[in-house]
DNA sequence: GGCATAATCGAAATCGATTTCGATAAAATA
DNA sequence: TATTTTATCGAAATCGATTTCGATTATGCC
């Protein structure tokens, strides 16, 4: 009923519970008899450690903490697969948390976890985040923490990333080379860091192509929805912009877009071109495939964990761990809604 | 740096660890004096209790695990969602596992969550389960346990399901109400019990309104994926098989399907009906929207856990609990791939 | 003032596993 | 035979919080 304890094995063998530890433990003041009968009893009575008592002594949890805004989003799905995968390959659990983009809800969460004694924080920062006060409180307390895609560059601690804005640069830069002047961009919220970076980087690359800047071409997708995409997609058909190229934050907005050309019979990428970003799996199906920039998830999560045990193992030595931020490869996938 | 303890605050107080852990608990042999001093001495001291010690104690983990097939899988990456949302609700924490679809690892993953000693667990069963001895262990040892969507039926404990058959049954039906004799059926892999249930809910239909069966219409996707809609949607048209209907196990399928006959210039549904399964968000937006039945996924991960709470304080008070299974209402959400 | 009651506190045991430090007995050496 | 190793075991402390039970002091009552 209960689990089997050392102290059943103990009482059963009639032994002390510190020689069954011992003979399980492999040490070598255990006589090869007792250590056999041990292990034969500790098989017959199915025991395994209780893990609650290991981490009491050890003072450690084997067990993290991941904070994402949303797990019902293809990018953190996969960014969560990747970080149970690797952290499971190391012998840690994951406990999975959802800030809805509140920063309220993400201090309670950081209570929460680190209540919980995880030995580390992964965590993607909500979207209006601006305080990272809490984030202050996790670092002061020693807690490992890595940031991933949504970050705070004010904090001190480790984060793995793509370059937005170097990424942004070279999609606007491809469709700039394939011909197009009108290029509007699908931009994502204010506030969020790489919704910025993806601006900036798309300003800079029509700057140094002397192509200048037109405010009426940037559209702002709150919601970075389908419904947006297909929406500015229509504005800019029905009041004749003369776009000849469209920028979105996100595949699913690109897709939006491209939904609605498709629909008024636009040629893509013959009158439009359309370039995404993330390379959603649907990108590569819809009609025409989409170009998009690939963001890595599931790397991001496993170098994220991996960052994290690196903290974790130096942190458990005593050495003082010099926090470090990681950069990831994008690349861009050409298929069809570009001119190569 | 490390952790506050009862014992840090005591010895500042000057007091016994007792009296600071009853203060804090509020018990009334504490002086009002004492008890504002530790209180005081918490709050400056950012004392939180460390809740390895108590789960030792009170033999609680306030963790339960869940495993998955698949964490980016729109339909369950929802269920988590629930999950996740009611277990915090209720002041626990998830763990979340991924089989991808291996009894083996399944195993391997129960087993882990057993050690860790959760205080539930709940599970949606991988493709080749067969064998549910893994399951019995789980039950032997009297940890709840609820199954979802793939569930085991020979195992005895409590499941939340929708009814695959008679939902299957109903999209089937309302596809010959609105005239389609030549129904073809893109089923799933042939293990999974719900992928079963789908065909039969199909096949029971067609006999229920004198309709032949024939097996030359029916299409089994061994991955679920837009590919083979698409592919098989393709060979429908190619082989001139006169269809007027297509019913996919999965929306994702059905968009596939979809795809190529919108390529194809076949009119949807004028000359083919189309029905889903699971109303995948993106489902609303393709053209034409996709008629389709909805699985509530967030609702289903709701239910497990409240079903999972049940049982865990049945058990808590030494109560005998009756496994229950929950059956989820599904509704047909007609748009424009069908017709009425 | 004497006894009963209430008010306050803390020692110790517990949850299970681990590890240090001795203790004992047997074997080996001088 | 006396002494030193070696082999084998276990008591006790520890990780932190909780709770039972007993002890002590202060107050109430007659």
């Amino acid at each position: 009923m209960k689990p089997t304890t050392l102290k059943d094995i103990a009482i059963k063998l009639n032994i002390s519970v510190t020689t069954v530890s011992k003979a399980l433990k492999g040490y070598s003041d255990v006589s090869k008899t007792t250590r056999a009968a041990v292990f034969e009893q500790a098989e017959k009575m199915n025991y395994s450690p209780n893990s609650v008592a290991v981490n009491l002594r050890t003072r450690q949890t084997k067990t993290i903490g991941a904070i994402i805004p949303t797990i019902t989003h293809h990018f953190f799905s996969k960014v969560i697969d990747g970080i149970i995968e690797e952290a499971e390959k190391n012998g840690y659990l994951v406990i999975i948390l959802q800030s809805e983009e509140s920063v309220k809800q993400e201090k309670k969460l950081i209570k929460l976890l680190m209540n919980k004694r995880v030995d580390g924080i992964l965590m993607s920062l909500a979207a209006d985040n601006d305080t990272s006060k809490h984030l202050k409180k996790v670092i002061d307390a020693k807690i490992p923490l890595v940031l991933f895609d949504k970050i705070s560059k004010i904090s001190n601690c480790s984060k793995v990333v793509i370059n937005d804005r170097e990424a942004s640069y070279n999609a606007t830069t491809l469709l700039i080379n394939s011909g197009c002047r009108r290029i509007a961009h699908f931009r994502g919220p204010l506030n969020p860091q790489n919704s910025i970076d993806r601006y900036l980087g798309y300003r800079k690359a029509l700057e140094d192509n002397n192509i200048e800047f037109d405010r009426s071409l940037i559209y702002t997708c709150k919601n970075v929805t389908f419904e947006e995409g297909y929406k500015f997609a229509k504005e800019i058909h029905e009041q004749n912009k003369d776009v000849d190229a469209i920028f979105a934050i996100t595949d699913l907005v690109a897709v939006g877009a491209i939904a609605y050309l498709n629909k008024a019979g636009i040629k893509i990428p013959d009158e439009i071109s359309v370039i995404g970003f993330s390379n959603w799996f649907m990108s590569a199906v819809i009609s025409p495939p989409l170009t998009t920039v690939e963001q890595p998830g599931y790397k991001m999560g496993k170098k994220a964990v991996k960052l994290l045990f690196e903290e974790i193992n130096s942190s458990n030595k005593g050495i003082d761990f010099e926090p470090k931020t990681i950069v990831l490869k994008t690349k861009i996938i050409k298929r069809k809604t570009t001119f190569s």
